[in-house]
DNA sequence: CTTCTGATTGCATTCGAATGCAATCTATGA
DNA sequence: TCATAGATTGCATTCGAATGCAATCAGAAG
């Protein structure tokens, strides 16, 4: 037997062509369907048909071709991952979180990166070929775009994002609530006197992160809060502070930052230009919990977003609306949790 | 016409499938190989075939199913990407720009990321039947898994890695050159007691970084240099400055670290928990020019990998394989760029 | 030994787009 | 006006796996 097999394991390895599941057949002498059934758990297969078929498979070093499988099927086992700016540190710990989630649980991961968030009509594009079986959306898309989804049918997830005028589920970490906790925390300590610096305008996240710090700091009675600062970048932190600073009225107690890198961006400012350092001088916050919020050097009190959780809960939501599409669409918010460090003069 | 077709479209659009290059053909009265032809650059159609099927398509909403497109052209147009550690901030970064480039040259990334190093085999084997055109591997992979892709005609791309023993395209940046130009620098500086932070014991990068470290000091005449750490982490960079100092012996001059984020890591702890200023006290430099390098807390003086440059030659020479699967297999080594910050004391 | 039931197996078709080939059409020149 | 070459178009088949249906088989019961 082996020396009858030998030269079939031979051609089919050198011919350069993929094993297909005819060779398989005709390599075990049964057909076709009975090596299909044999990869499909659950078939009704005999147990002696299918050592036969995987002894075969075995030998020729066969795989199923995913690719003929999704046409058939109607499923890719596909999801697409959309990311706006990989190149926020916050990012790279959900993506690589949501692949090893989405691994586990037998899905491929295909990726796009935005670099422009308006880009997202061209990606669009790109993405409707593909016959995802569904889509993880941490990048601005507009009510339209939704509209595309629900037409097409594809399940939505939003990840950090959502729209207040369409129903689409969604996983976010309650920034209103993260927010509250670090402006009660300053002000418990004795602050006053607060800046504000934001993230870009065209962020929801960034923006209601800017808009729940103004509210919180009104319920306290504090309203003249300068807001300054565009993104989420070091130099804006850095520059942001060089303005404060150059307005004149001496410096803040506290300044609430968009995140942890434009917080780092700041408390280097401070520190570098105008010899403020923190908790003593200043208290600085951020927000997200990336890893260099931990560094000695910053030390960061901020707020921690619940990763693993969230992606957790984005990619099982996405998972049974694959399975059940008429589930109703949900909104998941997690809060953060609260890391004091020493940016910050902090009374929890 | 347009009284004609309206309907169609409405069924089209409700009926939640997929709209199928027959659904146009019927739509504008044509064969499917005509709607075919039309979505196919280069292929023979007269304009007003063109321009009657894109009408209809454009009305039906179709795009072409990628999947079904590739099974008959054998042709996923996709790539898979591996990559170890998405923590390590450096790979952020070469992810965003090799799907970027990818995107721009009309191809899918499927993304793999491995926690642990040894997870490859499982991970290929998920890689395998999405048949995809081509693969760029920043992970460890074995010369068995090589020899897995030759059999199988997948070419196969290392960034940042390769091996000695077997033939395979690659990219990386020039370890040993960066490595001696950080020594020089310092040793010119008048710098004669050395240390290294290594990083882990199973990355080629890493262990060439080190390795190139050792020689060049024996060149210098300089054989006594500890050598400390195990991996590429923040923690690593403090806690072997810990050890270093616990050692007794005094602090040394210059630390060569194994990445940037390791030195980070050690200047935070000569600063913090030894007292040890960099450039006044001690130097410290790093490799890869990651962003926070560039932090005003830090600083560092390392060797910027030329990131564009590289993801760009991977992609160019992923694609020309795909193309031309004879083509010779290629090791393109780039030189790092010397970035000179107040982490050290230096001399060009 | 026969009959019947449930488990296996194979046959034939399907998914949606691409493409070789033959049929048809167009435009050109005689 | 007619023949002819070149451009278009449609027909029929193909890619590789999944699956409904019918045929076959094994084992239990009579």
């Amino acid at each position: 037997m082996a020396g009858r097999t030998r030269p079939d394991k031979v051609v089919s390895i050198t011919s350069g062509r993929p094993v297909t599941s005819y060779d398989v057949a005709r390599h075990a002498g049964v057909s076709q369907s009975a090596v299909s059934r044999c990869f499909k758990p659950g078939a009704s297969v005999s147990k002696k048909m299918r050592a036969r078929v995987m002894a075969a498979a075995e030998e020729l070093g066969y795989q199923p071709n995913a690719i003929a499988r999704s046409l058939i099927t109607r499923r890719s086992n596909l999801i697409a991952v959309l990311i706006s700016n990989l190149t926020n540190l916050y990012y790279p710990e959900v993506l690589a979180e949501l692949t090893q989630r989405c691994s586990a649980a037998g899905v491929r991961v295909l990726l796009f990166t935005l670099s422009r968030e308006a880009e997202a009509d061209e990606v669009l594009q790109l993405v409707w070929p593909y016959r995802v079986d569904g889509v993880i959306a941490s990048a601005q898309l507009s009510p339209a775009h939704v509209a595309e989804f629900e037409k097409r049918n594809v399940p939505l997830v939003f990840y950090n994002r959502y729209l207040n005028s369409v129903s689409v589920s969604s996983v976010c970490c309650d920034q209103e609530d993260g927010v509250r906790q670090l402006i009660d925390g300053l002000y418990k300590a004795g602050h006053r006197k607060f800046a504000i610096i934001a993230g870009p305008p065209d962020s929801v996240v960034g923006v209601e992160r800017k808009t729940a710090a103004l509210e919180r700091l009104e319920e306290l009675g504090i309203e003249d809060a300068p807001v300054l600062g565009e993104d989420y970048s070091y130099e804006n932190g850095f520059n942001s502070v060089n303005e404060l600073m150059a307005a004149g009225g001496g410096p803040p107690d506290a300044v609430i930052c968009a995140n942890d890198v434009v917080a780092i961006g700041a408390l280097d400012a401070f520190r570098v230009n105008h010899g403020l350092v923190a908790p003593r001088d200043i208290s600085v916050v951020g927000f997200d919990g990336v890893g260099p919020a931990t560094w000695k050097s910053y030390d960061l009190t901020t707020i921690r977003q619940p990763v693993r959780r969230m992606t957790e809960a984005a990619v099982s939501m996405l998972l049974a609306m694959i399975e059940e599409p008429e589930m109703p669409r949900e909104r998941r918010v997690f809060s953060g949790i609260l890391r004091t460090g020493s940016s910050a003069k902090f009374a929890e």
